[in-house]
DNA sequence: AGTGTATCCTGCAGGC
DNA sequence: TGCCTGCAGGATACAC
C-alpha cells in the first residue's frame, strides 16, 4: 500500500527514534516475511545498532552499524523493509488503544527496553538483512528516484525505453522508476492529461515533459501532507496521512473531475484499478495505436 | 514482448 | 445478524 511518499514519511519519523539503539533480541511471529529464513535473519541483526533510516523507492531502509567488523565499510548492513500493502513500522507502540500493534510479524527488542514492531495485516511485506555490497546490487536493480536532481524528462523517456506496455503499468514497474504505485500513477497521469492505457512508446515529447513534472509534483505534495491514507496506512507515530483530500481521481469514482466536471471513471486492467477522467485523458484515437 | 490470470493473506464494505 | 462477493497503496510467476 505505501508508495514513495508514505515510505518517506515513515523513514523521516522513524530516524530520530531509532538512531543509536541496539537490537538485543528478535521475535519472529511470521517467518514467511523473511525470504532469508528466521535463523539467518536473526543472526545478522542481533547485537547491531541502528544508525539511520532512509528510503529507496517504496522501501524503508534501516541502516545498521558494522558491529562485527567496525573498520570494514562493507560490514555495514541494512534491514530492507518492503511494506507490501499493509506493512507498518511502529517504534515503541502502546500495548492498548490507538497505535497499538494488531498484527505483529517481526519484533525487534532494543537495548533500552523499547521495541520496533513490523506489523502487517496481510503479510505481503518482506523484511531482509543485507550486507553493503548486496544492498548496492539490489538498489542498482531499481529505477530512478523520481525526485532526484538527475531525473529529468530525458531520463523518464529512457526508462520507458520504447515499451508498448500501457503507461500505467510502466510507471508501476519499479525497475523503471522506483516508488510510484497505483495511487500516484493514476494521479500523475490525470495531471498530465494522459490515458492510463496509452502505450508508453506512443507518448510524445510534450506528454513526457508533462508526465515528468506531474510525477514529481504529486509526490512532493503528498510528502508535504505526510502521505495518503485510504484505509490502513499509518506513519511511524501511528498517524494517518493527510493527502487523501489532495487526490483528484484515485478512489473518486463517480465524483466530478476537478478539471472539467465530468464523472471520474474507474477502469480495470492487469487486475488493478485505474481512475481517470475520460475527457481530460482521452483514449488514443485507434485501438492499435500509431507509432 | 505483452497481457491476462492466479497467488500470497486478512479485513471490510455493500448487497441481499 | 449473517452470508456472500468484490475489493484493497505490492510483487511475482505462469500460460498463452
Amino acid at each position: 500500500m505505501p508508495e514513495l511518499p508514505e515510505a518517506e514519511t515513515i523513514a523521516r519519523g522513524l530516524a530520530p527514534s531509532l538512531r543509536g539503539r541496539r537490537v538485543i533480541d528478535v521475535d519472529i511471529v511470521h517467518d514467511d516475511l523473511l525470504p532469508q529464513g528466521a535463523s539467518l535473519f536473526r543472526s545478522r541483526v542481533l547485537e547491531r545498532v541502528f544508525t539511520d533510516v532512509g528510503r529507496r523507492g517504496k522501501n524503508v531502509v534501516l541502516h545498521l552499524d558494522g558491529a562485527a567488523e567496525p573498520d570494514d565499510p562493507d560490514a555495514a548492513a541494512v534491514v530492507l523493509v518492503n511494506l507490501g500493502m499493509t506493512g507498518k513500522l511502529l517504534p515503541d507502540p502502546p500495548d492498548e488503544g490507538d497505535g497499538r500493534s494488531t498484527h505483529p510479524a517481526i519484533v525487534f527488542h532494543l537495548d533500552d527496553g523499547g521495541r520496533l514492531v513490523y506489523d502487517d495485516v496481510r503479510r505481503f511485506g518482506r523484511v531482509e538483512c543485507l550486507d553493503g555490497p548486496t544492498w548496492r546490487d539490489r538498489s542498482d536493480g531499481l529505477g530512478w528516484e523520481p525526485l532526484d536532481d538527475g531525473f529529468g524528462p530525458d531520463e523518464l523517456a529512457a526508462a520507458l525505453n520504447g515499451t508498448r506496455t500501457p503507461i500505467r503499468n510502466a510507471l508501476l514497474d519499479q525497475s523503471r522508476v522506483a516508488g510510484v504505485g497505483n495511487i500516484y500513477a493514476s494521479e500523475a497521469l490525470h495531471r498530465a492529461g494522459i490515458h492510463p492505457r496509452r502505450r508508453a512508446r506512443t507518448l510524445e515529447r510534450a506528454e513526457l515533459d508533462r508526465l515528468h513534472g506531474a510525477i514529481r509534483e504529486v509526490l512532493r505534495e503528498a510528502i508535504d501532507a505526510g502521505g495518503t491514507t485510504i484505509r490502513d496506512y499509518r506513519n511511524a507515530a501511528g498517524e494517518s496521512g493527510r493527502y487523501r483530500s489532495g487526490l483528484r481521481v484515485y478512489d473518486r469514482e463517480g465524483e466530478p473531475c476537478v478539471g472539467c466536471g465530468a464523472e471520474v471513471r474507474r477502469i480495470v486492467f492487469t487486475n488493478r484499478s485505474a481512475f481517470l477522467c475520460t475527457t481530460c485523458q482521452p483514449e488514443s484515437k485507434r485501438k492499435g495505436d500509431e507509432a
